[in-house]
DNA sequence: TACATATTGTACCTATCGGTACATTCAAGG
DNA sequence: CCTTGAATGTACCGATAGGTACAATATGTA
């Protein structure tokens, strides 16, 4: 067994420190003191430096959506797939108490150096989603509406969750997105 | 008149700087480079420095929208005022090509720093969003949650669009949330 | 024109930024 | 053991961060 650290082991810790700072607000200084490793060990795992960390968060965010949640969405049922991503994203965005790195990172002048992982994320999620829809019946024009508003729904509830200081928020808006996608046929 | 530089004159080449690199990203230099002033004109119109500059900013989102969205909301007709909110927020975010300053602080570590701005501004426009529903014939219950899927739905979608680099799709989402609370009493 | 005030440019300060170099320590395999 | 390579701590680098001090300049008014 190991002792020393591992660069898996590393990625959450950095994740949250990203998340609590953002890109431009997170220095190295912050990412020592938060997971007790010092630029030498940093830079041992990764040799791109700050911009490599960010990467490789964003990488490691991808791959747990892949496998939670796009994956499920296209493989399973509608009905399973669908319960699973509401569920995953109840429990990855902790309710509402941890924001979408991702979304952040697109804010900002940070999206320039992560766009095409950044733009890849969304578009994997919408695109599955959109699948999904039309394999439960949807139009594909309506389908790909409605993956988009559910899509953008999570992000702007994060942010008026955090903004107002109330994960309940979050949670509520989580509510009513979810339900919307059940009706199979928009009545609109 | 004047030749030297108002305070008022700077603030939207402020906001302008403060959304492209975001707080932490906004460096006093890059102000400069951008408005075109030193530090000594900087330092005398925001003694407080970078986090007076950014106060000021938000101040003047705050004016914008009290002036612009939440009054007319709440002193015109509810179908005058809609229109109107619709109208001031596809004009403010030049149709997704320019994000929201307040969500994007609500975002990292900055939302702490302005916390009762960010908040302020939220609560003020779900707050006149709801009376406006409610005016029109919603329930408060339904109209509560309706003006949040609204204000929430325009974060969203502006982080979406940039995240995708589509403005485009800001506008169809903005039609979406302008088209649900067009129906008096919500079919779910 | 002369004065008072508002505005601006220059020089400078300390702290910290991201990053590098390298000697040291550690764990595992022969 | 002893070697080897992964992992780490320390010291350092130039650049830039936000901020201050203050002299110089422009402006409106008497």
């Amino acid at each position: 067994m190991r002792i020393l650290a591992e660069r898996a082991d590393i990625i959450p810790q950095l994740a949250e420190v990203f998340r609590t700072f953002g890109y431009e607000g997170t220095s190295l200084s912050r990412i020592t003191e938060r997971t007790g490793l010092g630029k030498g060990s940093l830079y041992h795992f990764f040799p791109g430096g700050k911009e490599e960390m960010a990467s490789a968060v964003l990488a490691d965010i991808d791959d747990w959506f892949e496998r939670e949640v796009f994956t499920p969405l296209l493989r399973e049922t509608p009905e399973n797939g669908l319960a699973g991503m509401w569920k995953a994203v109840r429990c990855y965005f902790q309710s509402g108490g941890r924001i979408c790195l991702v979304g952040a990172f697109a804010l900002d002048g940070t999206r320039d150096r992560f766009a095409a992982g950044i733009a890849g994320y969304f578009g994997r999620w919408t695109g599955a989603l959109t699948t999904t829809l039309v394999r439960a019946g949807w139009t594909d024009r309506a389908a790909e509406d409605a993956a988009r508003d559910a899509v953008l729904g999570i992000q702007g509830a994060l942010v008026l969750a955090r903004a107002m200081n109330d994960p309940a928020l979050f949670s509520g808006a989580v509510d009513r997105l979810e339900a919307r996608l059940r009706q199979p046929a928009p009545s609109r």
